[in-house]
DNA sequence: CGATTTAATTAACTTATGTCAAGTGTCGGT
DNA sequence: ACCGACACTTGACATAAGTTAATTAAATCG
């Protein structure tokens, strides 16, 4: 059971690098499971994250308390990404960053000494890291250019056509919160967009 | 000469990691410079970024047109900071982005080949090369961060102290561009922030 | 199944930011 | 010294987005 699901990181490394079995064993032995409720606290702010984790089933958010004393969500994870509070996993380091599971998931990990070990060991999956980290920075160049370019309607379109496995399923608000807008807000822009449906054509 | 500045590049690799001789000397023999002048294009949108840059003296904006047909400046190059069109010099691929010279400006390059034989041949040099990743990655996750959170002041005021070298240096307009503003607001946060000095106090 | 919390909507009003247009100042080139 | 770009400012007005508070709907828990 638990086999079948580590062959989604398996396969997730396979579609990045050329494999060698031996490191895919290698990989697979340092993989752990860990099931979260809902609400629960992967990392508190202030923690040092131990782990890079692989999201199986489920949805995590990741958020920093501003000076205001307010959360803003900056990122989500759902199935097939990997996500970590990177400079506290790097680094480690104490966190800015809280994750909460908004739903009940099922994440497989590795411990820091572990994916140090691992990348030093296997160039390939030196590689696939770099890959996962190329990701993770266009992602938010794209971000950054979105926020200097878009109206809060435009970037919610976007969001919709960016992560559309996502909507429905998490709460408005934290959508909101990751655009960078209020609640509310958001659903005078939703409102205005299922009166005039044509509106949604970005 | 030239040799002279590019001791400036082996002492930013020697800063993140220790280059053996070696890797040193190639590294500086792969090495070439570029001159550009005031408003010069050093990339445009729909060419392949065939360089790696390292900013010896002088300054780059890297902006892009959204679909209005705006520029929008997404970062400064300024002395001693490596950057590239990321998406276009890793894929090789046409580049979303210009990259245009605000001030006239030496350049240190790398080709991409050059570079994929470094980091391949020197562990050392790709280590200090995902150093560089990491970093420009963390400034965009604390970008997008300050967008989402703070208003158009705080985060003029959080360039300040990001960006101290900049500032009067480049025209306002660029930077408010860069802020997601229009040139006129930013003229009015900066009005109001001389005639209450203390509001200063982030 | 009902009781209670959480989510989403709506409206009135406020504040932040954008737009347009005019005006002043500055600087390099002639 | 003059001229024309460009940079910056200012004010009146327009639009985008936030705040507060009330209301309804929906999810959760016992």
């Amino acid at each position: 059971m638990e086999t079948n699901q580590k062959q989604a990181i398996i396969n997730f490394f396979s579609k990045h690098t050329r494999l060698s079995s031996q490191g895919m064993q290698d990989l697979e032995s340092r993989l752990s499971f860990s099931v979260l409720k809902r609400k629960d606290h992967l990392l508190k702010m202030g923690e040092v994250c131990r782990f890079n984790s692989f999201m199986v089933k489920g949805c995590v958010r990741t958020f920093k308390i501003c000076r205001a004393g307010k959360e803003h969500n900056i990122s989500f994870a759902s199935e097939n990404t990997w996500f970590t509070s990177f400079k506290s996993f790097i680094f480690q380091n104490p966190s800015e960053y809280y994750m909460e599971a908004l739903e009940q998931s099922l994440l497989c990990q590795i411990k820091k000494s572990d994916w140090d070990y691992l990348t030093d060991t296997y160039p390939e999956i030196s590689q696939a890291f770099r890959r996962i980290l190329e990701k993770w920075y266009l992602n938010y160049e794209n971000r950054v250019f979105q926020n200097i370019s878009m109206t809060a309607r435009e970037r919610y379109l976007q969001f919709l056509s960016d992560y559309p496995n996502l909507v429905g399923r998490i709460p408005d608000a934290h959508i909101a919160s990751y655009l960078g807008i209020t609640p509310e807000f958001l659903s005078k822009i939703r409102s205005k967009l299922s009166q005039y449906p044509s509106a949604r054509i970005a």
